[in-house]
RNA sequence: UGGGGUGUCGCCAAGUGGUAAGGCACCGGUUUUUGGUACCGGCAUUCGUAGGUUCGAAUCCUGCCACCCCAG
């Protein structure tokens, strides 16, 4: 086969080309540029975060990578719908009060979509694309889908990051990386004598001012306890997310906690560990994976965060394109703006964007 | 300027003669392809201040300063 790898300069995807090329496929290794030269922010940070203007460094690597492998290699640009897409929802969320997540986006509208896109515009042709996700797929003959499924490594599964992929994409994805452990990808990557065999994991979406992202100006407003009493003052309710801790710089007789954010009144309501807990959640913004849809409720485990292991609960359809989750046990900061990924066992369901 | 009270880390606070607990906040690290959480570590040679008593004081005594309350 004929297969385009998404390189992004780290281990994993190197180590999924390798592979698949070990297999005896014909691989193309690829990067997608996501960062807009035009962008000026007044706080440029860390090379190590995923949108930066550093993200040359990642291409250089991912380059380097290829010619160890002996691939031919490319880049293109998807600044545009980057920029169009996870960029445009995380200012808009963040501003309403909401906590985006920029990765589950990226992964529908760019990674899995434009970037190939991208890469069939410029005239290459491939039968399938992959990636260094740890996940799995496999096609479901019984029920006609395309089913995605956890990672083996269960400390290193990203299949909450990809439940938005529909089934024409996953019909032409590969994830090479789901049947393995991490300690065995690193391996694999050292056997290949790659370079970035033990270059450190993970990577924050962002690392700097958030207004410059946003391209906001700080605007204060209170931080209150449940009866509305003014507690303090922050600088913009979009530094803060439901459950948050730190940064508010109150003391009290226990830790403080975000549990709401008031978009209106622009204030930022603080409780205690207690007041975090929720009994359930309404998701909006579904989208299905390896079933078509649900008629009944169902009892399901579903994940509010990626670094989560599922917990039970029931899900309910409860309108159009909105459905409920009551948790068995309550569970701590549920943020509207962060998705809800159902699960059956290793199984991707569905999931949706909390909206409370 | 009569009476009473209080003054220990940014906030709260233990300690009443034996050589400064704890919580919150803050900082650093670990975990993590979002945000966040959690975990680990750091954080007052000094107790409003100046003297005195004592082998030894944040703890006892005295002066001064500051703040609070009551009475003017």
């Amino acid at each position: 086969m004929k297969i385009l790898v998404g390189l992004s300069g780290g281990v994993d995807s190197a180590a999924a080309a390798w592979l698949l090329k070990q297999a005896g496929h014909e691989v193309i290794g690829a990067t997608m540029s996501i960062w807009d030269k035009n962008t000026n922010f007044r706080s440029h940070t860390s090379a190590d975060s995923c949108f930066s203007p550093h993200q040359e460094k990642d291409v250089e690597t991912a380059r380097s990578i290829c010619r160890s492998l002996d691939i031919p290699y490319y880049l293109f640009d998807c600044a545009e719908e980057y920029k169009k897409i996870v960029l445009s929802n995380f200012r808009q969320e963040y501003t309403a009060g909401r906590t985006p997540n920029p990765c589950v986006w990226c992964n529908a509208a760019v990674k899995f979509d434009a970037l190939p896109d991208a890469a069939r515009k410029a005239g290459l042709e491939f039968d399938k694309f992959a990636t260094g996700h740890y996940a799995r797929l496999d096609f479901d003959t019984a029920v006609g889908r395309y089913c995605l499924r956890r990672g083996i490594d269960p400390k290193k599964d990203q299949s909450y990051f990809l439940y938005r992929l529909n089934q024409q994409q996953l019909a032409r994805i590969l994830m090479p990386l789901g049947q393995y452990r991490k300690d065995e990808v690193r391996e694999f990557a050292r056997r290949a004598g790659l370079a970035v065999a033990d270059k450190a994991d993970s990577q924050d979406f962002y690392s700097g001012d958030i207004n410059d992202i946003l391209q906001k100006e700080p605007e204060p407003g209170n931080f209150v306890d449940k009866n509305g009493k003014i507690l303090g003052h922050h600088q913009g309710i979009w530094n803060y997310t439901i459950g948050q801790r730190r940064g508010m710089g109150i003391s009290s007789d226990r830790p403080l906690y975000v549990i709401g954010i008031n978009s209106e009144r622009h204030e930022v309501v603080l409780g205690y560990d207690d007041d975090t807990l929720c009994p359930s959640l309404i998701c909006e913004n579904l989208n299905w994976v390896s079933i078509a849809g649900l008629n009944e409720p169902r009892r399901i485990t579903v994940k509010i965060r990626s670094s989560q292991t599922p917990v039970p609960a029931l899900l309910t359809i409860t309108g159009n394109d909105r459905a409920e989750i009551c948790f068995d046990e309550p569970q701590k900061a549920v943020a509207p703006g962060q998705s809800a990924v159902f699960y059956d066992g290793d199984t991707v369901l569905g999931g949706g964007i909390i909206c409370r």
